[in-house]
DNA sequence: CTTACAACGTA
DNA sequence: CGTACGTTGTAAGC
């Protein structure tokens, strides 16, 4: 029978889907007027909605598991003993979630002992037999097993329900590299940590993929178990108890005896008068919308809306259209017409070669067009016209097309997205870096890619620049409908017209003394010897200085110093343990050792810097607007942001920093304690904001608070002690944290936190309240409205737990900061151009901005940066602006 | 040749 | 047992 005509069975994992539901949804914006949360509940029928208009089966049931406890738990009592406990916010969902099922007369099946899963795979294993299209909805990797020319999984990515991805047996193929009915093998030798399943040591995806390949299943790779060499052989010798366990227990039973005949799970129409009371009680207006609006049109819907979100089979992905080279008035016209099809901006990538502009694609939703760029001809002139115009365009990746249209002397205005930059603030810490990325996470395709295996590419395999324009184009709507509303500002007013500002920064560069640079490297390379020499010298032979392993040896067996703290792989030789080293078991050795890594380091950044000084003098950084989940930016090739400053060697590599021959000095702008700031705005602690507002220093003013003396009376022992609770109360720091860096014992430190907090209650507050909306929330936001989820705040592992914390803690002082930085830059660069300043933004570090001066402009600058960065933000207290100016960035420092 | 890790520079 | 990065050299597996 072909497929079309078979009826299609639609089997969901309920708690599966509820669940990632529920952590995808921010529970505060649906809970209803009486306190009930609904996002669970919300996010499973909205997916479900989607699947019933886009599937259309015929046969429909929802499995739940019916508690935690099932066979597998009796055989392997630690079975996914590692899950918390269920949030409470979420139990209480599900039985309104199967009450709303059954309301709208679907069946939901439980079954004592088994879980969902063994549902699914028993309806599935029966709809084949019976000759249904089986489509299997779950969150759990182990129905992959499952997946068969008559059986597909939807499963949900880390996006969250909206979308699914589709398994058939060669997506499996595809992704895994395996057919499915192999998927528990390797899950077997691999482990899974979320079901608390340990797998083989050092048996990652890729090995256990490989010996699949070798020996074809389990049995086969552990009858074959003494010819596999090396560690990993061991391993699997030593280990194959846990591989045959979880091989038992992550097979899913196919006959499970469930009281229920396929027919009986037959799709009726569903009736909005007995669906509409619950959901009004859950103030689900929306859906009760979308709901009747399938009951009016039930196949009709197939196609329609809301295809974007689940995603099509891949046999029907829509195709780039065939691009058209069009130049001249053709050209023209054809750009006239397009504009107007796609008002909110038309798809654009250009082709680069060695830095310049080659060609351009141009793309509506369903033309696209392509050019071959010379830009002295006439016959592109009207692509040159468009580009410079303010009409709207859509790229992904901006920054390096710009630099190229700016190298290739065109102009640029009117960019209003960049996908890449919207991604990433959609899921700030993933790494979708690329169009094929965006296009496999938020379109659920494939972007066309030559196969690699061709040395020559068959014509037209792979996509050019007017497929990377169509694609781009479709990307857009995407990711901006997913973008909640504060978020989408942040791209509009602050991301958006940064990309510009950070390709002129990169073109600019930076003017860097090649000789002062070559002779520091040298000074520190006969330094460097003469150390090793001494340490070798010690310990009567060499080693290899740079090597912990050979080090290890060195302190702990030939020295027999006591052992440091445990790293993956030894002891640590790092600093600060050499230091403590240093202080129980003195040894000329470990001086040398230490002096030896301070120059070594040093000379390493020199002659990286060195290399990086391109023909013009200058080095060109990259930055990296989509770096930091925080939301800060990141530098790189060759990272400036990491230039020492803390001792009399690193400065004079910036000392090596100078301005160009055109300009006069260097100006150095930096906000000082801006996270200090942020936490007295966002805590809202009088003290501490009044400590702002006075405007002395501020580790005085605290250390006047905290320790009960007048400000005059705060001595330097005791400054140093509230400067570093300071500034680690932002990392969450720990009285032990702190204890181990000031050197004091822990019951002081534990004393100096009370006293901190007993002043400064409110910023206590704030802290824990941060953590605990986060774990409400999934996510922390900054004050500008950039979001971070943090899935691991609900982590049944305490060090993976503690960890999310502590970097929710931060995330939104620092990613305020950086917002506030973002936004300086802008509106400082969009001044001096408007004032048509010559001088130029040349870097970033942070909370600091490097600027080349122009002749004459001096004062005019310091004035401009000083309040354009001290406007960025409206606080509770100011923002404070330091500068300073010289000839090189050593002397401009302040 | 590629990948993982330790170590260390900055804010 | 303090956040966020990028770069380097070594070691190990290929």
């Amino acid at each position: 029978m072909p497929d079309a005509d078979k009826p299609t069975l639609l089997v969901i994992d309920g708690h599966s889907l509820a669940f990632r539901a529920f952590y995808a949804l921010p529970v505060d914006s649906f809970t209803t007027r009486d306190g009930q949360h609904t996002n669970a509940i919300h996010g499973f029928l909205s997916m479900l909605l989607l699947l019933l208009a886009n599937e259309n089966p015929t046969h429909l049931a929802v499995a739940f598991d019916m508690s935690r406890a099932s066979f597998r738990t009796r055989e392997y009592p630690e079975y996914k003993g590692t899950r918390g406990e269920t949030p409470v916010e979420f139990k209480g969902q599900v039985p309104l979630l199967q009450e709303a099922l059954q309301a709208m007369g679907i069946t939901t099946l439980e079954k004592e002992d088994f879980e969902a899963d063994d549902i699914l795979a028993t309806l599935a294993a029966r709809g084949r037999a019976d000759g249904y299209r089986v489509l299997l909805v779950s969150g759990d990797r182990d129905t992959i097993q499952l997946v068969n020319d008559d059986v597909t999984l939807l499963y949900p990515n880390t996006q969250g329900v909206s979308q699914l991805k589709r398994y058939d047996p060669a997506a499996v193929v595809e992704r895994y590299g395996i057919r499915p009915e192999q998927y528990p093998d390797v899950a077997a030798l691999v482990g899974e940590s979320s079901d608390n399943l340990i797998g083989i040591s050092k048996v990652g995806e890729k090995t256990a993929v490989k010996w699949l390949g070798l020996y074809g299943d389990l049995e086969g790779i552990l009858a074959h178990a003494d010819e596999i060499k090396g560690v990993v052989g061991q391993n699997l010798r030593d280990q194959r108890e846990n591989a045959e366990r979880n091989r038992r227990l992550n097979r899913l039973v196919t006959d499970v005896e469930l009281d229920v005949q396929l027919d009986s799970l037959a799709a009726k129409p569903i009736v909005i008068d007995e669906v509409r009371p619950l959901f009004e009680r859950l103030e689900f207006r929306t859906l009760l919308e979308r709901l009747a609006k399938l009951v009016d049109a039930p196949a009709a819907g197939a196609a329609g809306a809301a295809s974007a979100e689940v995603e099509a089979p891949a046999v029907s992905a829509p195709q780039a259209p065939a691009s058209q080279a069009l130049t001249g008035d053709v050209l023209a016209e054809w750009l006239e017409r397009a504009v107007v099809a796609e008002p909110a901006g038309l798809g654009l990538s250009l082709d680069v070669l060695e830095g310049v502009v080659i060609g351009a694609g141009i793309a509506t939703s369903d033309e696209s067009v392509r050019l071959s760029w010379r830009a002295d001809d006439e016959a592109v002139a009207p692509f040159a016209r468009w580009l410079a115009s303010a009409s709207p365009k859509i790229m992904t990746d901006a920054k390096g097309q710009l630099k190229a249209i700016a190298r290739s002397g065109l102009e640029v205005d009117g960019l209003v997205l960049d996908t890449l930059v919207a991604g990433w603030l959609l899921r700030p810490n993933l790494t979708e870096r690329s169009l094929a990325d965006l296009v496999d996470v938020h379109l659920g395709e494939k972007l066309p890619q030559a196969d690699p295996s061709l040395l020559v590419p068959e014509e037209g395999s792979d996509a050019g620049a007017p497929e990377y324009a169509w694609y781009t184009l479709r990307l857009a709507p995407v990711v901006l409908r997913a973008l909640p509303e504060s978020t989408r500002t942040l791209l509009a007013d602050v991301e958006m017209p940064l990309v510009p500002v950070l390709a002129a920064m990169e073109l600019r560069g930076v003017t860097v003394d090649h000789g002062e640079l070559g002779a520091l490297s040298a000074e520190l390379g006969d330094r460097a010897a003469a150390l090793a020499a001494a340490a070798y010298a010690e310990i009567g032979r060499e080693v290899n200085l740079g090597s912990p392993k050979q080090l290890q040896e060195v302190l702990f067996d030939q020295l027999a110093m006591p052992k440091t703290r445990a790293t993956k792989t030894g002891y640590t030789t790092d600093a600060s343990a050499l230091v403590d080293l240093q202080e129980s078991n003195p040894h000329p050795f470990l001086g040398y050792l230490l002096e030896h890594r301070d120059a070594t380091k040093l000379r390493q950044i020199v002659e990286s810097l060195d290399k990086a000084i391109a023909a013009d003098g200058r080095i060109h950084t990259s930055y990296g607007q989509i770096g930091a989940a925080t939301g800060r930016m990141s530098s790189n090739d060759p990272n400036l942001q990491n230039i020492p400053t803390r001792t009399e060697d690193g400065r004079r590599i910036r000392k090596a920093f100078r301005h160009g021959t055109e300009y006069v000095e260097l100006l150095t702008a930096d906000y000082s304690q801006i996270e200090m700031r942020i936490m007295a705005h966002l805590s809202g602690d009088p003290g501490l904001i009044e400590a702002f507002n006075e405007g002395e220093d501020l580790h005085r003013f605290v250390g006047a608070r905290v320790f009960g003396v007048d400000p005059v009376d705060v001595t330097p022992l005791m400054r140093t002690k509230v400067k570093a609770m300071s500034y680690g109360l932002a990392y969450g720091l720990s009285a032990f944290g702190l204890s181990k860096q000031l050197r004091i014992d822990r019951a002081e430190a534990t004393q100096l936190m009370k006293e901190y907090f007993e002043r400064f209650g409110a910023v206590r507050d704030y802290l824990r309240g941060v953590v605990e909306q986060a774990r409400i929330d999934g996510y922390t936001e900054t004050i500008f409205g950039r979001r971070r989820p943090f899935p691991d705040l609900t982590s049944p592992n305490r060090v993976h737990r503690e960890n999310a914390e502590r970097a929710a803690l931060n995330s939104p002082i620092q990613g305020s900061a950086a917002d506030i930085m973002k936004i300086a830059m802008t509106t400082v660069e969009a001044e001096l151009a408007s004032r048509g300043m010559a001088s130029r933004m040349l870097l970033t570090v942070h909370d600091e901005l490097i600027f080349e001066v122009a002749e004459g402009e001096s004062e005019t600058l310091e004035t401009v940066v000083r309040d354009r960065m001290a406007s960025a933000a409206d606080l509770l207290v100011p923002l404070d602006v330091s500068v300073g100016r010289g000839r090189d960035w050593e002397h401009a420092a302040h």
